[in-house]
DNA sequence: GTCATAGAGATTTTT
DNA sequence: TCTCTATGAC
């Protein structure tokens, strides 16, 4: 292993042994080459075994990194070390020893939309009008109570109110639901194995020889359970080193307490203190405006972040009348980017505080033809049709999950409607037996005829795939149902385009399960299942297509890109409307800023609009966010932008309401002929293969000279004649 | 009782 | 833009 890559403060912190650490490690100061020497060293000196070595993350792209990281400097077998998130870890603590407290091994892990499914049944059961308390709200206070340790019986007791005790009576049915589905929430996987290690120290002892040596990155961000179960298994031994930089706290929304950090020394006796001070990542002005912002804060630790690197370059401030303008300003500053620095587009972050901005952005990026990849948003496995299918595949696997058997009882439609399913619902309570057993005999609930029929042909299905679990692997399983179920017929009967993209996200779905079973050696569906479950989209990006990156800040969290754009710097959007008037919350909007600009190497752009559209209403702000009125102005350059918009500006009736109605200014256009050459400022030059549509509608098919095909719309292309390639 | 369709409503960030 | 919900037809 490579030392002399390791500064002075950084070898020191890799190599403290034999009592708790707390590294406080800046943006950008080496704090996973940190954590993966220090596992390195562990494993080299034979300290510890590494076997015996635990590391937690909180994304598995985190821990991905870490794995190839660690695999770099060690020679040591896949998977001998435990290195994953929070979660996952929790999710294979509980497949071990769930038993303990009444659960079985083959447990649904529920995603908020099946909690949300759950409650609004409890919800319609308790007879609470949607509004006095709506599912989302009762998700919402439940997941609160359980961040603060709070247990049912807790919040019983505490509450005075008549809404506490309401939520406090809602969250007691929900969590017996729960259990009675053989089902966990996410706040359960980490929330369960500390009732089993409260309650049976046998268990606890197990784990803590296990975990010699744990450690914990991103330490900023945990939550109580989770402070809780560090604190649990590192028990006797105190071997742990935790890193974190209280300045990216940026999910207190979550439960995240930057306390956990601040008290380290208080609540881990005898710890030694690293702080990681030098950026090796960006430049002056970005580190310096960055800091500028965020000292602004009265809650953090006092540090002194420094640049390893020269001044550089100024961040690039512009200013636009509207997210379109905006989106074509991004798309501008980027293709000089491109020409005069010649830049890949994987070398582009475009950042953003909600996910609803990412739009107007895509749809500048569709148009200009610059390749793009968009992180978050909807992800593929909370798309209907995936749910809907994972639903069968859930309740194969664990029968008692009354979210799934109602999800898929009549999907396809198969004439079991609402009414029938509440009835066995109620035969179910009735009689203590499980919904899916009463489906067995619909003829005790008084169905008969084709309604019974098509009941029992479901039990059948159910039944026969859970049998065949142990026979068929997950691959040959979920084809097999997709088959049965007439998945293929049903999404082929309408010719609509959207149904046939719905089949074609089937068979990715299938596909992935076939990856799966090659990547993992003993791939289980229900592996798979809860792969799925603890899955985000930042783990399905792929960093080495070459591709520019839109995401939200939080998203960008632990990454870096040599030029990022923020965008949406608008006060009321960020900082977000909501957080305007609470210090801790505008607090970690700062955070959130720090965390944006800091994930730049060379060059950072700030963008805001005058006007801003919301979905439904015509909010307009207008105001430049407070953040960029908190970087000295000596580290901004204005950069002045027109665009290719025109606008015209609409006045309602009383003159109150004012709407602005952009269109786009057909720039000078030639019309193409087949063979002609062009010129396009980001591809290079290339000769037109193939035309359709006139005019302003007309496209044109280009191979560009280095092999580069693109279908592209004249009007917004750009494209210059050229006399030859 | 079930199914198809049109209109309403919704958006802060995510393991 | 997409998903949920109310409504009426079968």
């Amino acid at each position: 292993m490579k030392k002399s890559k390791l500064n002075r403060v950084q070898k020191a912190a890799v190599e403290a042994y034999g009592k708790p650490v707390l590294i406080f490690a800046g943006a950008g100061s080496g704090k996973t080459r940190v954590l993966t020497h220090k596992i390195a060293y562990l494993v080299d000196k034979g300290l510890v075994e590494p076997r015996n070595i635990l590391a937690l993350t909180f994304t598995n792209k985190a821990s991905k990194e870490m794995k190839a990281r660690v695999h770099k400097l060690v020679k040591v077998p896949d998977g001998l070390i435990t290195m994953g998130t929070f979660h996952s870890v929790c999710a294979k603590i509980l497949r071990n020893d769930i038993h303990n407290i009444g659960y079985n091994s083959d447990f649904s892990i529920f995603d908020i939309q099946d909690q949300i499914s759950l409650l609004k049944i409890i919800l319609d059961e308790m007879k609470i009008p949607k509004a006095e308390i709506s599912p989302q709200g009762a998700r919402h206070r439940i997941s609160f109570l359980k961040n603060k340790l709070i247990t049912p019986s807790a919040a019983t007791k505490k509450a005075s109110l008549v809404i506490d005790k309401t939520y406090a009576s809602i969250y007691k049915t929900y969590q017996l639901e729960l259990a009675k589905n053989n089902s966990v929430d996410f706040d359960d996987l980490l929330l369960l194995p500390l009732k089993i290690f409260e309650e049976n120290q046998e268990i606890l002892s197990k784990y803590q020889n296990l975990w010699k040596y744990i450690l914990v990155d991103e330490y900023q961000d945990t939550n109580m359970p989770q402070f809780k179960l560090v604190k649990y298994l590192s028990g006797d031994h105190q071997q742990v080193c935790v890193v974190g930089d209280d300045d990216q706290s940026i999910y207190g929304w979550r439960g995240a307490e930057v306390r956990n950090i601040l008290d380290f020394k208080k609540l881990f006796d005898n710890c030694e203190v690293f702080k990681l001070e030098k950026n090796y990542r960006s430049t002056g002005n970005i580190l310096d405006a960055a800091i500028s912002v965020v000292k602004n804060n009265e809650n953090r630790a006092s540090k002194k972040l420094s640049s390893n690197s020269g001044a550089g370059n100024k961040l690039g401030l512009i200013e636009t009348n509207d997210e379109l303008e905006e989106a074509d300003a991004v798309i501008n500053a980027l293709e000089k980017e491109i020409k005069l620095d010649k830049r890949n587009f994987s070398d582009f972050a475009i950042l953003y505080r909600t996910n609803a901005q990412s739009r107007a952005l895509e749809d500048a990026f569709r148009r200009s033809g610059i390749p793009y990849n968009i992180v978050g948003g909807v992800r593929f496995y909370d798309r209907k049709e995936i749910k809907d299918l994972i639903g069968y595949l859930s309740l194969i696997i664990n029968p008692k999950d009354t979210i799934s058997l109602r999800r898929v009882v009549n999907f396809p439609p198969r004439g079991i409607g609402m009414k029938t399913v509440d009835k066995c619902a109620i035969k179910a309570e009735e009689d203590k037996i499980e919904m899916l057993e009463v489906l067995s005999n619909p003829q005790s609930m008084g169905i008969k005829g084709k309604q019974a029929d098509s009941i029992a042909n479901f039990y059948n299905i159910i039944k026969k795939y859970n049998e065949l679990i142990p026979k068929l692997n997950a691959g040959e399983l979920i084809r097999a149902l997709v088959e049965e179920i007439g998945l293929k017929e049903y999404y082929n009967k309408n010719s609509f385009k959207d149904d046939q993209d719905r089949f074609q996200n089937v068979l990715e779905l299938i596909k992935s399960v076939d990856e799966f079973i090659s990547r993992e050696k003993e791939a289980s569906l229900n592996q798979f299942l809860e792969e799925v479950s603890l899955l985000t989209d930042l783990d399905q990006w792929n960093d080495q297509t070459n591709r520019v990156t839109l995401m939200t800040i939080h998203a960008s969290k632990g990454l870096e890109f040599p030029v990022v754009f923020l965008t949406g710097l608008e006060d009321g959007l960020f900082p977000l409307y909501s957080s305007l008037d609470e210090k801790e919350k505008l607090e970690e909007e700062r955070r959130l800023f720090y965390v944006g600009v800091t994930r730049a190497m060379k060059k950072v752009y700030l963008l805001y609009a005058n006007n801003r559209r919301r979905i439904g209403s015509d909010d307009l702000y207008g105001l430049v966010s407070r953040f960029v009125n908190e970087v000295p102005e000596e580290k901004l350059e204005k950069i002045s932008f027109t665009s290719a918009l025109t606008r015209k500006v609409v006045r309602g009736k009383r003159g109150r309401h004012t709407r602005t109605i952009v269109k786009r200014t057909v720039v000078i256009f030639d019309d193409f002929q087949v063979g002609d050459y062009v010129e396009h400022s980001i591809f290079g030059t290339g000769k037109v293969q193939a035309l359709s549509g006139r005019g302003e509608n007309q496209r044109v098919g280009i191979e560009f000279k280095d092999g580069l095909k693109k279908k592209l719309v004249v009007k917004f292309a750009n494209l210059k004649k050229v006399d030859k390639l």
